[in-house]
RNA sequence: CGGGGCAUAGUGUAACGGCUAACAUGCCUGCUUUGGGAGCAGGUGACUCCCGGUUCGAAUCCGGGUGCCCCGACCA
């Protein structure tokens, strides 16, 4: 039977359909009775948690420390920075109500924590000696964004978010990259390649003075930001306070940085790997890394049951399901195990339980293959590198090749991905480019920060230009 | 916040102003089946978004409200 039900609609017919499609049958989220907020479904928090454990084992790798802030910040802490709150305030959720009755100090829900961790921070350091101070929180934030999208952009998310406090300007820069190090390093993790570099002033974090950025690319070629780690300077210093007393014996404004990554990373993941079959997991982040399908009849079911159970108790410290499951035929589960990207399959039957053999179905080709079950653990782990490395290669090429070096913004056409052009950085030239083709800069790539750019000229305005950027329309 | 669309079993849809609101899917029971999305039988499941109006009679027409989706603008 070829007449595989089409419950996906094709990348190439319409992607954010297709987007859509595969967080539904794969089972990942759905949208809640709030607007704009998602429910995460087990298999899809699975993801996150995978993601989140990694990403937890190498920021403390660096040394930060988990802590804890509240949920609620003064709105008067928000409205201390002027950049800030400007950049904020118009998503913000406030709660006007509690306890029955009026509040008369509106509290905002978080949207981001400066504010409502800087105040703190003030009675924290007092001398050099404290510094640096590197501490990060895992916790959830709210920005009424007015188009929400699955994972990308949801009401609420989840992040961590770390904030550290350095003597100088060197120090803390230097943590700024650090820290996007991680962020690359963990999007390496996930078989994502991603440029990394600077953000322009117009797509800077609201009160940074340099914002740093991961940019994946999503298979329709939008960019998307995969994280971010800012210098913030001394702007929060100087409203919250934040000042330490040198060995100098002055005073002196401390040096922050803030940096985060959030669920949107599982967006990412989707969007960057995914085919039209649904979800590709590379299996760093696979909830089931293999997943076992028996298939009998009456008269070997328990053989067949008893030679599964006892393939998959071999691969210990695996992530490892078998599908045991009465009512489905095999093909049904061969299907949604692929919508839900389970990186290898195998495939029990009385063949193999007679010749202690497995079949072998590797999601990301899609190639099938019969081995022998001594040395299948190896074989397995191989496998697995092996798969990481395809997913890792075919993201590369894809970005690589949605690359287009253009030298005038008429240049500019339908093209999908990166347009790498000589810019002048200046924010005038950036509105007009916004306004012609709905695209901004999305990064200064680090590469490209130390050299000349190719064009003497700005792609727009004809002004001096300063470097190569990447220019992309963007999730 | 502008432009467009929609609101009916869990989900997706249908129903001229007129019978008990239909079909598919899902779910439950049983039988049967299992190497790429099986089949049969029975069953479960809806104040047709809300308020009001027109009418002998409204899921259907009218007014108002609310919510959601899509496209823009907005968006570390």
């Amino acid at each position: 039977m070829e007449q595989t039900k089409r419950v996906i609609t094709p990348q190439a017919e319409n992607f954010p359909e297709w987007y859509q499609d595969v967080v539904r049958e794969a089972g990942l989220a759905e949208v809640s009775e709030v607007r704009g907020c998602g429910i995460i479904k087990p298999y899809g928090y699975k993801i996150w948690e995978l993601i989140k454990a990694e990403l937890s084992k190498k920021i403390e790798a660096t040394g930060a420390e988990n802590v804890y802030f509240p949920l609620f910040v003064p709105i008067a802490n928000l409205e201390a920075e002027a950049d800030h709150v400007e950049g904020f305030s118009p998503e913000l959720a406030v709660v006007t109500h509690a306890g029955g009755e009026e509040l008369t100090e509106k509290l905002a829900v978080r949207p981001t924590s400066e504010a409502a961790m800087y105040t703190t921070y003030a009675k924290w350091v007092q001398s050099y000696r404290d510094l640096p101070m590197r501490l990060n929180q895992w916790n959830n934030v709210v920005r009424w964004e007015k188009r929400p999208r699955a994972f990308l952009r949801w009401s609420e998310f989840q992040w961590q978010e770390g904030h550290s406090v350095f003597a100088d300007e060197a120090t803390a820069v230097d943590e700024v990259w650090q820290m996007l190090g991680v962020y690359k390093d963990m999007y390496a993790h996930m078989a994502i390649p991603v440029v990394d570099g600077k953000k322009s002033d117009m797509e800077k974090f609201a009160g940074a003075v340099m914002t740093t950025t991961v940019e994946a690319m999503a298979r329709d070629g939008k960019a998307i930001q995969g994280g971010t780690s800012h210098y913030l300077g001394t702007n929060f210093a100087k409203v919250f306070d934040v000042k330490y007393l040198g060995a100098d014996g002055e005073h002196h404004l401390a040096h922050q940085t803030s940096w985060g990554m959030s669920w949107r990373s599982v967006g990412a993941l989707i969007m960057a790997h995914g085919d039209d079959n649904g979800l590709r997991l590379p299996p760093n982040v696979a909830p089931i890394q293999v997943v076992i399908v028996p298939i009998y009849k009456d008269e070997n079911k328990d053989t067949v049951l008893a030679y599964a159970r006892e393939v998959a108790n071999s691969f210990s410290g695996m992530r490892v399901h078998v599908d045991v499951r009465e009512g489905q035929t095999p093909g049904f589960k061969f299907n949604e195990w692929e919508v839900k990207g389970v990186p290898v399959r195998l495939e029990i039957g009385g063949k193999e339980a007679d010749e202690k053999a497995l079949t072998v179905y590797r999601r990301d080709t899609g190639v099938k293959e019969k081995i022998s079950a001594d040395g299948a653990k190896e074989y397995i782990e191989k496998l697995f590198v092996d798969i990481h490395e395809t997913l890792y290669n075919q993201a590369y090429d894809f970005l690589t090749t949605h690359i287009h070096r253009i030298e005038s913004i008429d240049d500019i056409d339908d093209r999908i991905g990166y347009f790498e052009a000589s810019w002048s950085e200046t924010p005038e030239s950036e509105k007009m480019l916004k306004e012609r083709f709905a695209m901004v800069s999305r990064v200064l790539p680090r590469e490209f920060e130390g050299v000349e750019p190719k064009n003497t000229k700005c792609f727009i305005t004809g002004e001096p230009a300063k470097h190569d950027w990447y220019f992309a329309k963007s999730y």
